[in-house]
Parts: structure tokens; C-alpha cells; sequence
DNA sequence: CATATCGTAAACAAAG
DNA sequence: TCTTTGTTTACGATAT
């Protein structure tokens, strides 16, 4: 190899990093706490605040509900008492009385698999608005599942009481009520029953690929969700997006999915008719054995990570209350927060909250969908700069943006079969790099088409794959080159590249002999990497210029791309501006206080900043270039949270605000995947 | 069809 | 000797 070049590489890339990376660094920053802010989010903490606005109303309403609910069951139980017959009439009253209340609590503001699935192929969310998304599902979820359960309870112990007092003494073997009541529970417990065939029907639908969801519609603004997804569904999508966790995570779906099927089934079923015949032992045996297993499934499923429970604190909504252990919690989350119609008036509140933030979510999405197309279409107007803002609404943007600019999205058209990385095939520059269903599959990868390749992406989906075991869409170079100017110096041994490697992509943690050899193959035969003796041995630099070399032939074959690169180019600052502002004139109170407002968009805004400026980086590549003072290595500089801390000895570096910044707080995380996962299967 | 790019495998060598 | 690091060649898949 020659080394002369690495000096010469050196001096090149520092000379255009001061170019413009300033900003940059501040941003940075910013950015980096709201990220440090986001491993927590702090979701509920912004829904109480909501909560406190609307929970008198909420509350009065919620009480309506259950005044009507009992008055309305009192008095069916008296029309029993006085005709003691099953009329084929009751049923029809009962959809009246009990389908309202029951559909009420199963089916709002809870995300359809259609949006879930939406939203993760257009990945117009960061995996971590997901998380928070879906931590938000699951609190929701248990939350309806309390008010269902406590709905039955309230009926079964209504009839139980009706039993004792009509056949005091006795023991019926087959009343008449009975059979009433169990057919009202049927009756009940069968609507359950088919939302959740519906579901698992969408679901599997979508599964197989045969109801697809175009990509290319624009966050259509939530449809009347008439169906929601079950805990079990939820995590059962996620862990498909995820799969970080199989064993487990399959284990406690199927707990809670046979916990709840098994409430529909068998209670519909026969045997539980003797039981509610039986009520001094059934009905309480019943309860006394379903509330704790709820318990201990709950406690199975987020041992981890409770909804309600993180950090000592119990997070529902306006609580704060201390809990040292998780038993404490489940006990101040039974006792505190129990059925009662203060949580019954939070937990719609939350939904209320939940269906605002989807609300607001469609709402940027739409935006974005016309921003993008403005800036895509539209490239020949000169003047766009705060147009974009004014957009928010506007329904026939977002329809062009699916017509008018097919290729900014890719289709994915008819792919009943494996789902192959519908991966970015146009020049959009702002990615919808759809992961979630790339498999093992021998693809082409983004990077090609793709200006922005790694450096952006992997910032928008670093926790994805953080955690995730997909396998990431970028070249070998584009990853070595991304780790290595990720660190402070700019420069890795290749243990370092490695590490980096295992400790931002899941997909890494396997297979490390065939991966590491790729890697030690890239980086000899690219000449973009060059290799620098050190004291300590040798480090891996990257060339920037021979980098940039190689890409323009790729993309000259296509002119639509150029035009779309310098578009975004020339829009760049304004756009930045344009986001900032935008997040700026979003943040109602509701997304800068507390809940996924702060950490979300700011990993958006740097996720897009990181898209412009690649795709900058590579306009100027291409020569024909219009702002000669920003350079290629700006967009290189890590707008990422994780940094390459590694090195205790290189600290002297630029950076240091950016490293010490970084330093502290992920150094043990780092420390995680430094050891374990490198031998980790090698066989 | 030719070519370029990329990923994977593998042989080999030098250094630690 | 074994492991790590680095270089090189070969081949298949895919995209242009």
C-alpha cells in the first residue's frame, strides 16, 4: 500500500471540513441531548399534561358511561327478575347496551396493522418514534384490557348478585337467568372474538402480501381505525420488524395472545357456563385467577420495560409515584390505579392523547409528502423556500406526490412473494429505506441510486438496527467509511471498524468471520481506504476524494437523478430552515414539553440534514456544483449520537466538544459490544 | 451481451 | 503455534 497518501488524505479532509461545519456542530449538540432525552421517552409525562386539560370533561364523561352502563344492566336484570325467560328479545336489547361501551373501549384511537405496517415501510419514523409509538399502543392495550375485564367482572358480578338474591339457598343447576346471562357474556365475548378474527384476517392479509398498503400514498390521515391490534399483534409486528429477541418475545406472545383468545373462546364455550353457574366458586375462583395472571404475564412481558413503569417511577399518566422494584409498582399500579373512574377518565384521555399525536403524525407526514414533491417536481422553480410550510394541508400536494413523482417512491409493485427490499430505487433525497423486511436476500443495494448512502441513513435508523438483526442496505465501503469518519479522528484500526461495526448493527453480531473478512477485503482493494502507519500500528483512513471518485459513474447514467440531486441541492438551506421552522410551528405544547416531540424530530432533522448533505456532498462530485464553500466532508461529519469513543488515547481531537459530549454517557454501552460479540459465534 | 459493482470465499503472507 | 491483519484472486449475482 502507499502510505504517502494518508498525510496527503489528512490534510485534504480536514482543509474542507472547515468548510462549514460549525453549524453543524451545533446542532450537533442540541441534537445530542434531545437523543440522550430519548432513550426514555418521556411520553406520558406530555399526555398528563393533556390529561389535566381534558380530564375534568373526560371524567365527566367516562362517569356517563358507567352510569349508563349499570343503570342500563339494572334494569335489564330487573326485566329478567320479572319475566324469568330468555327472549330472543333480550339479545337484540343487548347489542344496544353492551356493544357500544365494549366496541368503545376496543376499537379507538388504537393504530390499525395497516398504519403499523405503513408506517414502518415508509419508515417515515425513526425506530424510536416507533418504540415510543408502540409503548404507547401497549400501555393503551392493557389499559383497554383492564377496562374489558373489569366490564365483565361488573356484569358477572351484577348477575352473581341477581343469582343470590332470586335463589337464595338454592342451588340451581340450569335458571333461566343463567342461560340469559351466559348468553349475554356470549354475545359479548363474540364481538371480541370477531374483532380479533378480523384483525388476525388484516393481519395475516397483509402478511402474505396480499393487501398492500401503496407506499406511495401519503399518509392518508387516520381512517376510522375499525380495528385495533391486540397487545400480542402489536409486539408480534414489531418483533417481525425487530426480531431481536425471538425466543423470548414468541414465548410471552403466545401467552398473551392465548390469554385473551382463551377468554373469548372458552367463555362462549360451555364449560364456562357451569362456571358462571356455579357462582360462589366460579366467579370469584375466576377473578382471583385471572387478575393475577394477568399480573404475572404483565410482569413477564415488561419485566423489562413496563409502559407504566421505568426509572423507579410509575409513568401513568400524572402519577410520578416512587416504586423501588417492580413488585412495589405492580402493587401501587393495582391499588392507585385501579378500575375506578378517575383511570377510566385517564385512559381516554390517553387514547385521546395517543389519536392527537397520530393525528399530528399524519399531518407531518402529509407535509413532508409535500415537501418532497415540491422539491421534486417542482424542480424547475427557482423560489420554493417557505412554501413547503404553508402546505400542511394540502390534499392535492400529496396526491401529486404519489402521481407526479412515481419514482420518489418506490412501489413495490405486485410482490406477493417475499417482500425484497423495496429499497429506495429512486433519487428521492430524502429515503424511505423500507428495512424491516429485508431478509437474508443477495440484493442491490441503495447505495448505487443512493447519494446519501450510509452516512444518512444509518443515522435515521441507527437504533433500528442497533437492535434489530436486518441486515443493512449499505455497501462495505460505505459502512467502513462511515465508521471511520464517525470517529474523531477520522481514522480506525480495523478492531475499531469492527467494533463499530457489532456495536451498530445487530446484523453484524453474527457471522463475524464472513463479515470481518469482507471488510479486510474492502478496505485493501478499495483505494479510497488507506492505510496509515501509526506508532501503535496502523489505522484506516478514508480518501475522500478517490471515494467520490467512484460514484459519479454510477450516476451519470441517469439524468432524472442529477437534476433531482442538484434540485435538493440548491434547496438545501432553505429546506433545513424550512424544517426547523416547521417543527418549530408544530411544537404545540404537547410535543415540546414532554411526550415524543424533542427526541423524534430531532433525530428526524438530523436524519434529513444528513440526506441534503449527501446528497450535496455528491453534487459536488459531480462538478457541478453552485456553493463551492460547502464541502463533501461537512456532510460527514457525525450528526450521529453514537460516537466512536473507543480510543481513549485519541481524545485531543477536533471534536471535543462533540466528543466529550459523546464520551461520558455511551461509554459503557459501548463497552457492551466490545467484547462479547466478536468471538461470538465464530464456529 | 459486456461491463462494473458488490459480496463471499479462500489462499497466502507478514506481524504480533 | 496461533491469531490478527492485510493482500490478492476467483466466482457468482446483479445492475447498467
Amino acid at each position: 500500500m502507499m502510505q504517502e497518501s494518508g498525510t496527503e488524505t489528512k490534510s485534504n479532509g480536514s482543509a474542507i471540513q472547515n468548510g462549514a461545519s460549525g453549524g453543524n456542530h451545533l446542532l450537533e449538540c442540541s441534537l445530542r441531548e434531545v437523543r440522550s432525552n430519548g432513550e426514555t421517552p418521556s411520553v406520558e409525562i406530555g399526555a398528563a399534561d393533556l390529561a389535566h386539560l381534558q380530564q375534568q370533561q373526560a371524567l365527566q364523561v367516562a362517569r356517563q358511561l358507567l352510569l349508563q352502563q349499570q343503570q342500563q344492566q339494572q334494569q335489564q336484570q330487573q326485566q329478567q327478575q320479572v319475566s324469568g325467560l330468555k327472549s330472543p328479545k333480550r339479545n337484540d336489547k343487548q347489542p344496544a347496551l353492551q356493544v357500544p361501551v365494549s366496541v368503545a373501549m376496543m376499537t379507538p384511537q388504537v393504530i390499525t396493522p395497516q398504519q403499523m405496517q405503513q408506517i414502518l415501510q415508509q419508515q417515515v419514523l425513526t425506530p424510536q418514534q416507533l418504540q415510543v409509538l408502540l409503548q404507547q399502543q401497549q400501555a393503551l392495550m392493557l389499559q383497554q384490557q383492564q377496562l374489558q375485564e373489569f366490564y365483565k367482572k361488573q356484569q358477572e358480578q351484577l348477575q352473581l348478585q341477581l343469582l343470590q338474591q332470586q335463589h337464595a339457598g338454592k342451588q340451581p343447576k340450569e335458571p333461566q337467568q343463567q342461560q340469559v346471562a351466559t348468553q349475554q357474556l356470549a354475545f359479548q365475548q363474540q364481538l371480541l372474538q370477531m374483532q380479533q378474527l378480523q384483525q388476525q384476517h388484516l393481519l395475516s392479509l397483509q402478511r402474505q402480501g396480499l393487501l398492500t398498503i401503496q407506499p406511495g400514498q401519503p399518509a392518508l390521515p387516520l381512517q376510522p381505525l375499525a380495528q385495533g391490534m391486540i397487545p400480542a399483534e402489536l409486539q408480534q409486528l414489531w418483533k417481525e420488524v425487530t426480531s431481536s429477541h425471538p425466543a423470548e418475545e414468541a414465548a410471552s406472545n403466545n401467552h398473551s395472545s392465548l390469554d385473551l383468545s382463551t377468554t373469548c373462546v372458552s367463555s362462549s364455550a360451555p364449560s364456562k357456563t357451569s362456571l358462571i353457574i356455579n357462582p360462589h366458586a366460579s366467579t370469584n375462583g375466576q377473578l382471583s385467577v385471572h387478575t393475577p395472571k394477568r399480573e404475572s404475564l404483565s410482569h413477564e412481558e415488561h419485566s423489562h420495560s413496563h409502559p407504566l413503569y421505568g426509572h423507579g417511577v410509575c409513568k401513568w399518566p400524572g402519577c410520578e409515584a416512587v416504586c423501588e422494584d417492580f413488585q412495589s409498582f405492580l402493587k401501587h399500579l393495582n391499588s392507585e390505579h385501579a378500575l375506578d373512574d378517575r383511570s377510566t377518565a385517564q385512559c381516554r384521555v390517553q387514547m385521546q392523547v395517543v389519536q392527537q399525536l397520530e393525528l399530528q403524525l399524519a399531518k407531518d407526514k402529509e407535509r413532508l409528502q409535500a415537501m418532497m414533491t415540491h422539491l421534486h417536481v417542482k424542480s424547475t422553480e427557482p423560489k420554493a423556500t417557505p412554501q413547503p410550510l404553508n402546505l400542511v394541508s394540502s390534499v392535492t400536494l400529496s396526491k401529486t406526490a404519489s402521481e407526479a413523482s412515481p419514482q420518489s417512491l418506490p412501489h413495490t409493485p405486485t410482490t406477493p412473494t417475499a417482500p425484497i427490499t423495496p429499497v429506495t430505487q429512486g433519487p428521492s433525497v430524502i429515503t424511505t429505506t423500507s428495512m424491516h423486511n429485508v431478509g437474508p436476500i443477495r440484493r442491490r443495494y441503495s447505495d448505487k441510486y443512493n447519494v446519501p448512502i450510509s452516512s444518512a441513513d444509518i443515522a435515521q435508523n441507527q437504533e433500528f438496527y442497533k437492535n434489530a438483526e436486518v441486515r443493512p442496505p449499505f455497501t462495505y465501503a460505505s459502512l467502513i467509511r462511515q465508521a471511520i469518519l464517525e470517529s474523531p479522528e477520522k481514522q480506525l484500526t480495523l478492531n475499531e471498524i469492527y467494533n463499530w461495526f457489532t456495536r451498530m448493527f445487530a446484523y453484524f453480531r453474527r457471522n463475524a468471520a464472513t463479515w470481518k473478512n469482507a471488510v479486510r477485503h474492502n478496505l485493501s482493494l478499495h483505494k479510497c481506504f488507506v492505510r496509515v502507519e501509526n506508532v501503535k500500528g496502523a489505522v484506516w483512513t478514508v480518501d475522500e476524494l478517490e471515494f467520490q471518485k467512484r460514484r459519479p459513474q454510477k450516476i451519470s447514467g441517469n439524468p432524472s437523478l442529477i437534476k433531482n440531486i442538484q434540485t435538493s441541492h440548491t434547496y438545501c438551506t432553505p429546506l433545513n430552515a424550512a424544517l426547523q421552522a416547521s417543527m418549530a410551528e408544530n411544537s404545540i405544547p404537547l410535543y415540546t414539553t414532554a411526550s415524543m416531540g424533542n427526541p423524534t424530530l430531532g433525530n428526524l432533522a438530523s436524519a434529513m440534514r444528513e440526506e441534503l448533505n449527501g446528497a450535496m456532498e455528491h453534487t459536488n462530485s459531480n462538478g457541478s456544483d453552485s456553493s463551492p464553500g460547502r464541502s463533501p466532508m461537512q456532510a460527514m461529519h457525525p450528526v450521529h449520537v453514537k460516537e466512536e469513543p473507543l480510543d481513549p488515547d485519541e481524545n485531543e481531537g477536533p471534536l471535543s466538544l462533540v466528543t466529550t459530549a459523546n464520551h461520558s454517557p455511551d461509554f459503557d454501552h459501548d463497552r457492551d459490544y466490545e467484547d462479547e460479540p466478536v468471538n461470538e459465534d465464530i464456529e
